[in-house]
DNA sequence: GCTAAGTCTTTTTTT
DNA sequence: AAGACTTAGC
């Protein structure tokens, strides 16, 4: 012991340098003294404090230890983070030990969402839970959609009231899961205007269920739900925990019930486990995850976890910093630290105040222009929004100008129509007793619909779920041209090689795309580029979880995504800015309405959490801050063709009290509208768009 | 039993 | 603006 701490010691404590000392703290205390593994650790760890820095720091000190790589497993909240953390892992590493760095390469390869873990852990563990290991995983459309199957089964679509829809069934089934709390309370809490429904959704629930586990698919909260029921059982938990010498979580804020029951389970004594977060960004209680988890971490140990408080801000300038810090100091419950630095003071946060939504889309546009100008990279600039659609306006004045940008959050790609029916494709061959993707994909040859699929589904699992029963099933003549081409694709996909199969689908598919969509064109380019995504996977079993749990989270517009080398803008939701950060960044519709949400307005911790969303927007930004305040904006009605508006006010997260910490600003500035009203008629503006419409009624 | 067209509702955030 | 459900026509 003493032999090898006399020859490292040097350089360790050169490359931990860069730490200060509670970063440092948190290395050490994680790291442990070297007998035995070190008991449980809290990092709170602020908005811009190092945290990233400091887990890898944590990480490569065990593997400079002489940790096992292999043994150690990093869960994080996203396939992103994970990925950044590895890289950064890997330089450290490089760098404190030289060429022999190299022995770290792919040995880190714990490292994902729970999730990803859990279908991995699965997979091996399959055989002991009586679970065939070839299953497939749904997503949450496949899930909604399987959701709908069977309530339609159960005649619960056409009862005389109207029932939870599709969605509403599935979040209710997901909480429940995920917060591991019984119907009752679930409905009660969160969905009270679905209580009176309880006993048909426990009905529907238990069919559900069934229907899962016939089919061999699992949803993303079995993914948990199976780990977690492994691990109840002491020798399993006492194997699968002692794989790993180090469990090191992050964004344990954003953590639920059925995460934390996990982690317990594996490691009952807490040594060996770490977990980062901070509860002043816990952003997803929508998803289940709890507050309570981070608060109730050090006292689920005897003796309690050990905590470090990261709390000294490198991101942002001081005035940023006073600004967000003052919007979370409104917070019902105090948190407990405030983020300081000592970066330049630097300009106070502006709030902006514009017409509308397309004033807002201008000044944002000229003003990334004017960023690049002054030194911003386009992709050191982000555009921040609560909701996906928010940034629609916008997008449209980008391409019109012609400024390259990546869309994150919101709807991605694998939702289009046609990427998922050839993705379907596959994932037929893959599992057939799979219903929703078998009734989807039978559903795209002309003459076959919901009657003709569900008996050839049928046919399938009287078949002990074999595709050959389709090359006897006799379709009703309307769809008999196309069956035997249908039936050969089949069979060829069970012989062909990954990924040539992928293009053999492709090629079958590409008729029926053209029949159904006008704009087959633009969709065909969707699928070439599938087709690359696809080569870098080995096996389609992979490919197919991959994409699953992993898809590929950036949008961009029509012209396609940029390459690599390009600069473009940032666009993206808040949640999905969490643990980014920008240069310069603007917050779009910062008004009563957008941020908190007119829907999350419901109950105090709903308001508190969109409070914290938009100090976590706040504090993504280094050194420049907008916040768009439109005056007008259409509310997120229904009317296409309406015109209506409602005037909105400036975010009840940032009264007056606080307007000290921001400059204000009203754009276009009062000369620049005089200007321009000199040059327009001085007549009275006519309604010309309310003639033309009340010319037709 | 399939398809297309029409009416109605519902709208966040994501693994 | 898209999905769920209905209706009419083939």
């Amino acid at each position: 012991m003493d032999a090898v701490a006399d020859s490292v010691a040097p350089e360790r404590l050169d490359w931990l340098a860069g730490l200060n000392g509670e970063q440092r703290r948190a290395v050490d205390l994680a790291a442990g003294t070297g007998s035995g593994p070190p008991g449980p650790l809290l990092v709170i760890a602020g908005a811009g404090s190092g945290k990233t820095s400091t887990l890898a720091h944590i990480v490569a000190r065990l593997i400079v230890d002489g940790a096992d790589p292999r043994r150690l497993l990093l869960l994080t909240f996203s396939r992103r983070a994970a990925r950044e953390m590895t890289r950064r892992v890997e330089r450290i590493a490089a760098e404190v030990l030289g060429k022999d760095g190299g022995t770290l390469a792919g040995g880190l390869d714990w490292a994902g969402t729970f999730h990803a873990v859990g279908a991995r852990l699965l997979r091996d563990y399959a055989h002991a839970i009586g679970l065939d290991p070839d299953f497939t995983i749904h997503d949450r459309a496949d899930s909604a959609d399987l959701m709908s199957l069977v309530r339609h089964e159960l005649g619960l679509s056409s009862l005389p009231k109207r029932f939870p829809g599709k969605g509403t069934c599935l979040a209710i089934y997901s909480r429940a899961v995920n917060a591991r709390a019984p119907l009752g309370e679930v409905l009660a809490e969160t969905f009270p205007w679905c209580g009176e429904w309880e006993p048909q959704l426990k009905a529907l629930f238990a069919a559900y269920v069934e229907a899962k586990q016939r089919q061999n698919v699992l949803d993303y909260d079995d993914l948990l739900l199976y780990w977690a029921g492994i691990v109840a059982e002491p020798a399993f938990a006492a194997e699968i925990g002692g794989r790993f010498d180090h469990v090191l979580v992050d964004e344990y804020q954003d953590t639920n019930a059925l995460q934390a029951a996990i982690l317990l389970a594996m490691k009952p004594d807490g040594r060996g486990l770490a977990v980062v977060g901070d509860d002043a960004q816990s952003i997803y209680s929508f998803r289940a995850a709890t507050v309570r988890n981070i608060l109730d971490f050090p006292s689920a140990f005897a003796p309690p976890a050990r905590i470090v408080t990261l709390d000294r801000n490198y991101r942002s300038t001081q005035a940023i910093l006073a600004a967000a810090n003052a919007v979370i100091g409104l917070a019902r419950e105090r948190f407990t630290k405030n983020l300081w630095s000592e970066r330049n003071a630097g300009e106070r946060p502006r709030l902006v105040s514009v017409r509308d939504e397309a004033a807002q889309a201008d000044y944002v546009a000229d003003s990334v222009l004017e960023g690049r100008e002054a030194g911003f990279a386009l992709r050191q600039q982000a555009v921040l929004f609560r909701a996906s659609h928010h940034s629609g306006p916008l997008e449209i004045e980008l391409t019109r100008r012609r400024i390259p940008f990546v869309k994150f959050g919101g709807l991605n790609f694998l939702e289009a129509t046609h990427v998922k029916d050839l993705l379907a494709v596959l994932r037929f061959a893959e599992n057939p007793r799979d219903r929703v993707t078998g009734f989807r994909v039978l559903q795209l040859l002309p003459g076959i619909g919901p009657g003709t699929a569900e008996k050839a589904m049928q046919a399938i699992e009287t078949a002990g779920g074999s595709l050959d029963a389709l090359a006897a099933f006799a379709p009703p003549a309307r769809g008999a041209a196309d069956w035997p081409a249908f039936t050969a694709l089949l069979a060829e996909l069970a012989r062909a090689v990954w990924p040539a199969e992928l293009e053999r689908a492709r090629r079958w598919y590409e008729p029926h795309l053209e029949r159904i969509h006008e704009d087959a064109a633009v969709r065909r380019a969707d699928l070439v580029q599938l087709e690359q995504i696809a080569a870098g996977y080995p096996t389609r079993e992979r490919f197919l979880t991959d994409l699953t749990l992993d898809p590929p989270d950036a949008t961009s517009d029509e012209a396609g995504p940029p390459s690599r080398d390009e600069d473009y803008l940032i666009l993206s939701t808040i949640h999905s800015a969490k643990g980014q950060e920008w240069r310069s960044v603007f917050v779009l519709n910062a008004v009563d309405g957008c941020i908190p949400s007119d829907l999350a307005t419901g109950t105090t911790e709903e308001i508190e959490e969109e409070r914290r969303l938009l100090y976590v927007a706040m504090t993504r930004a280094k050194d420049r801050l907008h916040l768009m305040v439109p005056q007008r904006f259409h509310v997120h009605g229904q009317a296409a063709r309406g015109d209506r508006h409602v005037y909105a006010s400036r975010t009840r997260f940032i009264p007056d009290a606080l307007a000290g910490s921001f400059e204000k600003a009203v754009w276009p500035p009062a000369s620049a509208q005089a200007g321009a009203g000199a040059g327009r008629s001085q007549v009275a503006p006519i309604d010309i768009r309310g003639k033309m419409r009340t010319m037709w009624q």
